[in-house]
DNA sequence: ATAAACTCTTTACATGTGTAAAAAGGGAGG
DNA sequence: CCTCCCTTTTTACACATGTAAAGAGTTTAT
């Protein structure tokens, strides 16, 4: 590479010939200086290897332009999702995002959010674990910058914090009246870990059925154990149960995909999909999220598609709101509405 | 909260006593400075609310003790298994990590390699896109810190550079062999988009069907393109010869097991699995990596584990031995070895 | 008790960039 | 050509921390 190495602005600026204080408004924004100068730079630093360094840059910056995203696994294909999502998003307005994971763990949550507060984040998404020891994490930082809790929420509300998320009542209530509507009333099968929408979710599920003038009814699934292999989850106990015949033919609305993509494996495994297993009657399986590979199952999975793509953007849209103004504003709890995908399972 | 905010550590000296230079080489490292002192500024650390301002430490520092990583895509299991491998091994060595994502764009490869570049990052894990487009960044960002390229490789070796990934060449040949020991010689259905993994995984099959006496053959896929949605590519090529009622009771070796996913949905569609259709001859579909609902599918897809945690573990080791000494070692090649996942679906 | 060896405090300068203020330069309109 | 206005350069200080050096204080060994 014969483009010689440039490290400081200062070297730059001898280099092609701008005074420094230009350079640093033309990095900042290459419409702040006259669009002959902007072009002169341009050209010149194309001979040149140099980048900026981000960490001094920012320092000085009121705002360093960084958004932190704190999800709870990295092997979820829904909070990936998500994670695409806002990534894009972000990259728009041109925000950084500096992704922590808290591998499921409460200790590490706190850690990342502690780490967004020391990098000078401008604002952080954080889709929490839904465990009260975070808390005083989040309300300190929320001194620091705005948050904005995305899918689920921490139990107790925090100060001035927005939310966007699926409105689980709505999302619940409509699959429920479609499994009604079509067949046998669904058992529910619930999320081990207890977050906000394992909670809402399954409450949505008891309200929906009571309004229909059905009694709810809940798989047992045996010792609650918190796992976030919910596949593993869903097989187990849904093989368990299909082990001594029971609820093969039934109705079951799982928690989420993941659980469901569990279940239906184990009825696979069972021959409970299988030609001449109907007439004994039909086993329904449905879903919530609309996981990626949720159509790709056999049966396709019915279940109801989150928007993600738009809990992403209105995450980025509503911290770049607040980044800008200084005066917070009331909280927002934005609920989306999620879209029935019909599919095979049901 | 009624912790009172510290911003610096030029108040957090006077609030609690302890001059800056030493609680600047506390922060760097609690055992440099007397037992007693540190337990002292421990202490008091409690009654007060100071995160150190990351920025301004790191910009001083010979290191920053943050490792990139960038990766294609953030909804691919496959990656995130290996960015939570990563980012496991980090966490212990006490790196940082900053995740960057090119969603498959070119481009956005080169702006991810300029960020790391500029945050000053003591190194990177690159899971490369694998076009000819980015090695220039490479070469640029390999002058600034030492980089691991991960599960695949720029098409031109990167001076320097060290790759980690898995043997395909063992790989496959241990799959290619058990398939033809068990039945019929398999047929491969590639991946669309060419990274290293792709062409290597390709010759791998071609060379141990050679080996073993027999002629490769591959799975016809139209025009060649270049997505990333495996499971809809490999759910396409697969559907469109089934209904001609082409390769039904074939031995198919996919690429990978995103790919194979897609085709044995195709396979169920087309009732390929249902009692009676094995009279005709069984199907076989195969996979490569293991991925996480590999085991969920039905039939349960065989494949082979690559040793991902190994992968993300030895990527960090090799970088932490690089940030260390300044005299650069040989590049180091680690190829690791695969195992068979013997499962349902050959 | 004294000296030696640590450890801490004080002081001062370094990092690479943001940014303000004053001076200098350049272009457009007269 | 001159003036005014806009832009750039020059100069200087700011940010929060790292770090070196010198002195003060404390601990440990003799």
């Amino acid at each position: 590479m014969q483009k010689p190495k440039i490290n400081t602005m200062k070297e730059l600026s001898q280099a092609i010939g701008i005074s420094r204080p230009t350079l640093s408004r033309y990095f900042q924004d290459p419409a702040s200086v006259r669009p002959a100068t902007s072009q002169k730079i341009k050209e010149r630093l194309k001979d040149v290897d140099y980048v900026y360094n981000f960490l001094a840059t920012r320092q000085n910056r009121k705002s360093t332009g960084l958004i932190g995203v704190i999800i709870p696994h990295f092997n979820d294909l829904f909070f990936t999702s998500l994670l695409e999502a806002i990534d894009v998003a972000a990259r728009k307005k041109g925000f950084t995002i500096m992704t922590q994971c808290s591998h499921g763990n409460e200790d590490m949550e706190v850690t990342a959010v502690e780490k967004l507060r020391s990098m000078s984040a401008d604002g952080a998404i954080i889709a929490p674990l839904g465990v009260d020891s975070s808390n005083a994490a989040f309300v300190a930082a929320g001194k620091d910058f705005p948050i904005v809790f995305a899918d689920s929420h921490p139990s107790v509300p925090i100060d001035k914090a927005d939310f966007v998320g699926t409105d689980n009542a709505q999302s619940i209530a409509a699959m429920v009246e479609y499994l009604c509507r079509a067949g046998d009333t669904p058992l529910f099968l619930g999320m081990p870990h207890m977050n906000s929408n394992a909670i809402e979710r399954e409450e949505a599920y008891a309200k929906t059925m009571r309004d229909l003038g059905h009694v709810p009814a809940f798989v047992e699934s045996g010792s609650a154990t918190k796992t976030w292999d919910f596949e593993a989850y869903g097989h187990g106990v849904m093989d368990a149960h299909f082990s001594r015949q029971r609820h093969t033919a039934a109705t079951i609305l799982c928690a989420n995909d993941r659980i469901a993509i569990g279940a239906i494996r184990a009825a696979n495994r069972h021959g409970l999909y299988e030609r001449g297993h109907e007439a004994r009657g039909r086993l329904r399986i449905a879903g919530h999220d609309d996981h990626p590979l949720s159509q790709y199952m056999f049966p396709a999975l019915t279940t109801m598609a989150q928007d993600i793509e738009g809990i992403g953007k209105v995450a980025i849209r509503l911290l770049s709101e607040r980044v800008g103004s200084d005066e917070r504003a009331d909280p927002v709890r934005l609920m989306k509405e999620a879209a029935l995908k019909l599919r095979e399972s049901t």
